[in-house]
DNA sequence: CTAATAGTGTCTGTAAGACACTATGAG
DNA sequence: CTCATAGTGTCTTACAGACACTATTAG
């Protein structure tokens, strides 16, 4: 019977193994049109000088409060920060598998955040080599992190035809356009900019109007953009599918 | 620079408080109309007498692996064994708050699993006191174990919309009667049969026909009905929405 | 026979996508 | 002026759900 061992095992953690956990967190952001996800390089073995997802062992916290920390200490923002509050995390998933780390066994938590446009995280913390990477940059990276981020852009293609958090890339306030943009960027598709508009207007507690307006218009012209921010939707319905790919079945 | 502390904790990892990772399973499975989940009677403290999901220490394997394992053992099926091969396994979630054994730090990486009818897990095994309780039953679990179920019983009625994992509760051939009947007992809700029917014929490699029907009608009447056994899709398009719920807002 | 189920036909409302069009404002 | 963008109108197609109906079989 498990309890048994269970029992044993807790006043004995010598007769297993050692396990160490940490948080590593795909955090993206846009920059520039393009999707970036923040990395950091490794000055030390294994995989050194190879870029890795920013992580660190985890404390006498929460998992959550774990990531956040990491987050904060990663991009240099003080963790009283406003931009640092607005960054929304989730946890994505565990990567446990023996032999992922050559060292020992090591169990990474895996946080997801989606971050409104940052200053590069050079500037404080314990980053002293940290960076926005573009996504399509981000290869061959240390451990199993090639597949790590992998699955959190994935997850986070998904959350944008069914949850509100595309606003969450976003300042407080926002134009459908911008919106848009985000949306392309983590697609990585052209959205009709018509059909967008009227749909994202369609979807109740999706995004919610301020009753003001850009202050000019876009940079190659163009009338004043009206002004949105997030609504109170937990969920988008009807959800915002992406265009059809027919690669559902295998 | 995390990768510091990363090498110098790997060295030394008295270093941190130690840390025990276990899988915990959320097993579902259909008995007569209703959804089940498999759950222990704990032996020992804490928590001794109460139900639990089912779970133990990770080995030497992967995380799946440790889960398929902990399943095997505690419904006393071989690991051989052709049923236990048909369980659909898949990481749901890790609770790692500090505190939720209070014995020590444990990192529970939690699976979902859906399963076709299996027998009563009593026969072997050291799964003394282990059975399949009805979800609406199945209320004030040892640990956080409460909330693991919740999420599980939520990724299950999501998974159903957007998957054709359906068709894991049920043999390797069933009728499209016997598809609804699972729906319904996992959404908690009736479904119009002829719409139902009608849908999932219609979303490409759902299900594909076997060419026979079953060898008599229903217990109370009705035609033999076509036999079915699951298609190709990995994804279903269009997904089978559940009835609206108006509670997306909040 | 009756009752229950399998499976089909048809209609309606909603939504997605294509496309056209007007209005606005930067350069 | 030119041109890009914001935002709206409209049409077509697809799908969800309601409902009606036929066919089949257990009891």
């Amino acid at each position: 019977m498990r309890a048994e061992s269970t029992f044993l095992a807790a006043y004995d953690p010598a007769g297993y193994p050692p396990v160490a956990v940490t948080v590593d967190i795909v955090v993206l952001t846009i920059r520039d049109g393009a999707l970036h996800v923040l990395l950091v390089e490794r000055a030390e073995h294994p995989y050194r000088g190879r870029s890795a997802l920013p992580g660190g062992f985890v404390r006498d916290e929460t998992l959550a409060e774990a990531a956040r920390r990491e987050l904060a200490e990663e991009t240099g923002l003080c963790p009283g920060e406003a931009a640092l509050a607005r960054v929304h995390l989730e946890q994505l998933r565990t990567y446990g598998d023996p032999g992922r780390d050559p060292r020992m066994r090591v169990m990474s938590v895996a946080y997801l955040g989606f971050a409104p446009s940052l200053p590069d995280p050079r500037a404080g913390g314990d980053a002293a080599t940290a960076g926005w990477v573009p996504v399509d940059e981000a290869r061959e990276l240390a451990f199993d992190h090639d597949t790590v981020l992998a699955d959190g852009l994935e997850r986070a293609r998904a959350k944008l035809e069914y949850t509100p958090l595309g606003t969450a890339f976003l300042g407080a306030e926002f134009t459908i356009g911008e919106l848009r943009a985000v949306y392309a960027a983590v697609w990585g598709e052209q959205l009709h900019a018509g059909n967008f508009h009227r749909k994202v207007l369609s979807v109740p507690g999706f995004v919610e109007s301020t009753g003001g307006t850009t202050s000019r218009g876009g940079e190659r012209g163009g009338p004043r953009a009206r002004l949105y921010r997030a609504g109170d939707a937990a969920l988008l319905h009807p959800a915002l599918l992406r265009p059809t790919r027919e690669e559902q079945v295998r």
